[in-house]
DNA sequence: AATGAATGAGCATTCATTCAT
DNA sequence: GATGAATGAATGCTCATTCAT
């Protein structure tokens, strides 16, 4: 009766819960105990979902990286007009983290299992192919009437996302806030307008 | 008689072990009985110069942000012409990395316990100020008789920090290789390139 | 309709794939659901059968030991020549052992159990008695015409009974296999040709 | 300034309190926290010398046996007649049994380990051989005299060895008990005075 | 009778830190 | 300064047992 992709169901509420203890103390500070406690259940029915804690942080990567597929390809599917496209999007972004602000440790603490737990490099490595070539595609029909070659297409989606990545870091760590929204904009404009003029 | 800023004496020993245990293990997953054993000495020995784990973490962190800068700097005491001053240092910085990688999992260990060690978050964001400075200049320097307004040379610094800081990243994360080197320079360009045309 | 004292029924498939599981991997190495794996059921099932491990190791020590009763009662009932009887038996319960030996370990398991289970010590203490006493009418049988007094008959059972549970230890726990068979009938030939002599 | 081949120094103490717990409880059913506090000392400390309860066990089987043989060795270098050897030898045996009677559910224990782990079942297995020697040595000494073919020393012993842990078996399971030292000095007559008349 | 998800007390083991020598 | 045995709180995981369906 529920195919549960997401976040219903035992399963998705033990996601949710260690999401949040993995943010709030990062996935070594987590114990077991703690998320059985967030999730309001017993650990034996942790364990029966979850055989590890390291396969509930590898499912929990699994899981927040499909969503922001997902949440990409919503996008694309909408209809834009060149030149509308990329500022509304990349606001939204932005909003979305800065909104929910817990979920930038969380990704920095995920991204660091990656040197221990070679299947979460795996999957943000994977992750980051796809992603790639929906900002390839993002960025085309951004940019409309301008006829991109292949090379710089790719290069300027490399270089967006690479943009977004450390920006989004560097706001993870700021001490003293600041917009990211409006620094992601700007970023963003920079690079486009850059990729719009021929390299010479 | 031994200031000790770097790799000599018992600390710069202790450290250079720390440093690749973490690099090889993940913070949380060195002993310190690993460091003892890399580092060729007694835990008492250890315990002795360090009061403990964290306080070796954080002495790392200081020790490679503080070389990171020095680095910098004596690239920017260097004399050199307009528009051939970020091409050989991209590419040496590129090349740095890629010659040495071990200390991409361990940079990314240590941004990770910004999370949990709020001085090493306070490192990291002081640090981060000082390179966007930096930046800012040798962005100038680079451009030349182009006179950029004060707004976007901060943002084009910005942007190439977090350009940089992404594309490290991905290049740490990544499961099939590829050069930094190229796709580094090809995006600083792509960032520079649009820093020169007005914003529209 | 099934009064299922040995291997029919669900009790008997059950116990079957207890015996199995104690023999490969132990009392305490056998967790429950490996036995329910075994017998091809749910837990639920199990343990509507039987209340607990501890209840199913009794009822499994019950069993093997009456088993064991009846193959020797029916031995006793066959007809057989004095000086004619003990061989085969040897030979065939020395051929049953070395068939499936599988038995061994987990019998020593079973036995180890009395440390901790009192009923189970009670079953062999008490299954012990009975086998001394089939043991001693079937010395009287073997040596026909002799005419052993009570207190030879008794001492020779014993002994006879001890030298065969040594044995089978021995066999049990030997790293380079030997012939059981054998060994078994050259000892109780030792016994019995001591057991004819007066004791000097 | 301790070669502490047996019972001093920490590990001793440890094997002491384990053999203690272990006879106590069962292996399965000792906590190491039990022998922890039957020695005296902290968790961290026991785990410093044995780095695992099984290497702790197997630990204990060697100087179990170890003790065992060396205390045969020993008698077997007294002087004695012929025909006076064995009896008190063979009470003295009995009644080192009897008077410590927490050594017998130990043993069963250890034994049972072998089918669970393999370097307990070759420590049985070696001491075993060695054993088996040191019995044909003593049956030639104490039946001086009487010239006793190969084979027909060694099924002596075999059949001895076997007939003392048979009995030292059933004295353990006894729920009634008996005296060890009268059943084993008979069985080991039977078997004697057996092995002096040719088979024929 | 059967199922299998849920429970939670229990336990072996780890590891940062201390301290007597 | 150096050593390494000792400490003990902490924690991931197990598994016999229960129970709603």
């Amino acid at each position: 009766m529920n195919t549960d992709g997401r976040n219903t169901g035992r399963k998705g509420q033990i996601l949710d819960a260690a999401a949040a203890v993995f943010a709030r103390q990062g996935y070594h500070g987590a114990r077991m105990d703690d998320i059985v406690t967030e999730a309001g259940m017993s650990k034996g029915s942790l364990y029966w979902h979850f055989s590890s804690k390291e396969k509930l942080a590898i499912a929990l990567v699994h899981r927040e990286l499909a969503a922001e597929e997902e949440s990409m390809d919503a996008v694309l599917e909408q209809q834009a007009s060149p030149g509308a496209l990329l500022e509304p999007l990349t606001r939204a972004f932005a909003q979305s983290i800065e909104t929910r602000p817990e979920r930038a440790p969380l990704t920095l603490e995920l991204l660091a299992l990656s040197n221990t737990i070679p299947e979460i490099k795996q999957c943000f490595s994977d992750h980051h192919q796809r992603y790639l070539e929906q900002m390839q595609t993002l960025i085309r029909r951004e940019l409309g009437g301008h006829d991109l070659g292949a090379a710089t297409a790719a290069t300027a989606a490399t270089t967006l996302a690479a943009v977004i990545d450390g920006l989004v870091l560097r706001w993870t760590l700021a001490t003293e806030p600041f917009s990211l929204e409006e620094q992601l904009w700007d970023a963003t404009q920079h690079v486009l307008t850059g990729a719009l003029r021929p390299a010479e």
